[in-house]
DNA sequence: TGTACATCAGTGAACGCGCGTTCACTGATGTAC
DNA sequence: TGTACATCAGTGAACGCGCGTTCACTGATGTAC
């Protein structure tokens, strides 16, 4: 499901920055409002182009959110790759390692709130979607397990691999319930805290040894 | 937000009726397909009614849903507040308590995985929709820190309240994601499987010994 | 018990709005010779 | 280097579909006397 599928490759330079704003003007617009509050009209205004040339790259709207929805999806890969580098975490604790991880995460998914409630609300529906979603959780989780095999003989669950695989998809489904629901009253427990508890529930889960 | 407020009330047991098939046609749609998927010409004509009756008891489609989704929540909340109940749990360990408990909630949300979508997507754009939630998610939590009240000795986390509020947002968000995205992967993992890690994990976090 | 009238309940065709999509047209860029 | 032509890029008014909502009308139920 490559870009190319959904996009009409430009010919000319001038069309292909026409592609980047009109791109760029619908990520903002669907992070702000949703791809229903989202109108063609408006996305051409907002990136200085026409709904005619809107027609001339994507087939349709639909083609639009696939596009946007895979740029993000590459972005994220590469963002976990980058952050989970076992070069990074070398020679600290698992509480050490998981509690900045679970800062940033929490700063990630606040950051980019609306597009995340956006794909997510259409995971729900769309089978596609859906699992671009999962699949990044399964990098993310192969990858936690990348972490934990230096701390391997700290952790005292029966089934390792399982485990992280569990508690990954824990805290992603908790942090996208937190995108999703925003009331103020959720809102007000600190990042800090959750970051904290979130961590002490891990490390407790999997069986760790904590010294705190 | 009371029903009242948003049908206006039948004076005769005639269109009682009525509204009441109206909004059990509703819900099955709903559930079936949500709310953007069902059209009033269908509500009608699956509850064997009419246009004209449907807007001679709601001001508009927006106060149907609402007027179903406080069903829901009356029902959640009898439905929470009756498994809870201690009397049920006496001399159980907690984890002989938690595991059927999530197994019922598993249950639950399968079994009305479509309004519960439907209603969580709501509730990611609609404030008043995501407090009702938020509020069942409270009412959930202080019965089940009722229920620690017994074992209080045995927790180990310094703040068993928030612990369990934690915990409970947690479980509930968890639910909530499965509910949402069933990936064919995703529904492959047995409840049962769920229901034990579930449990262990909070059992792990609240910091209690177990005996397994 | 019967009649006249008022209100409630129900019907579905017609209306209208919003928004995705099309299309006839203009201008810009590249290519052939 | 210049001219003719083809293709690419861009424009926005107009179209049309889906669906929520209205409304003029018919029938049923209750009430007054």
């Amino acid at each position: 499901l490559g870009v190319l599928e959904w996009v009409k490759p430009p010919r000319q330079a001038r069309s292909a920055q026409t592609l980047e704003r009109i791109l760029e003007a619908a990520e903002e617009l669907i992070a702000e409002r949703g791809l229903e509050g989202t109108t063609v009209v408006e996305i051409a205004r907002r990136a200085g182009s026409s709904v005619g040339s809107f027609y001339a790259r994507f087939p349709d709207k639909e083609a639009l959110l696939l596009s946007v929805l895979e740029r993000f999806y590459e972005q994220s890969v590469a963002t976990a790759k980058q952050v989970l580098d076992p070069e990074r975490w070398q020679g600290v604790t698992l509480q050490d390692a998981l509690r900045p991880a679970f800062l940033f995460l929490l700063h990630v998914f606040r950051e980019r709130r609306g597009l995340i409630t956006t794909f997510t609300l259409r995971a729900a529906r769309e089978g596609d979607v859906a699992a671009l979603g999962e699949r990044l959780g399964q990098i993310v989780a192969a990858q936690v397990y990348e972490l934990l095999q230096v701390r391997r003989e700290q952790v005292s669950h029966p089934d390792p691999r399982e485990a992280v695989r569990f508690a990954t998809w824990m805290v992603l489904s908790a942090l996208e319930a937190r995108a999703l629901h925003t009331t103020e009253a959720q809102s007000q427990i600190p990042e800090e805290l959750i970051a904290s508890e979130l961590t002490r529930m891990c490390t407790a889960y999997l069986g760790i040894e904590t010294e705190g």
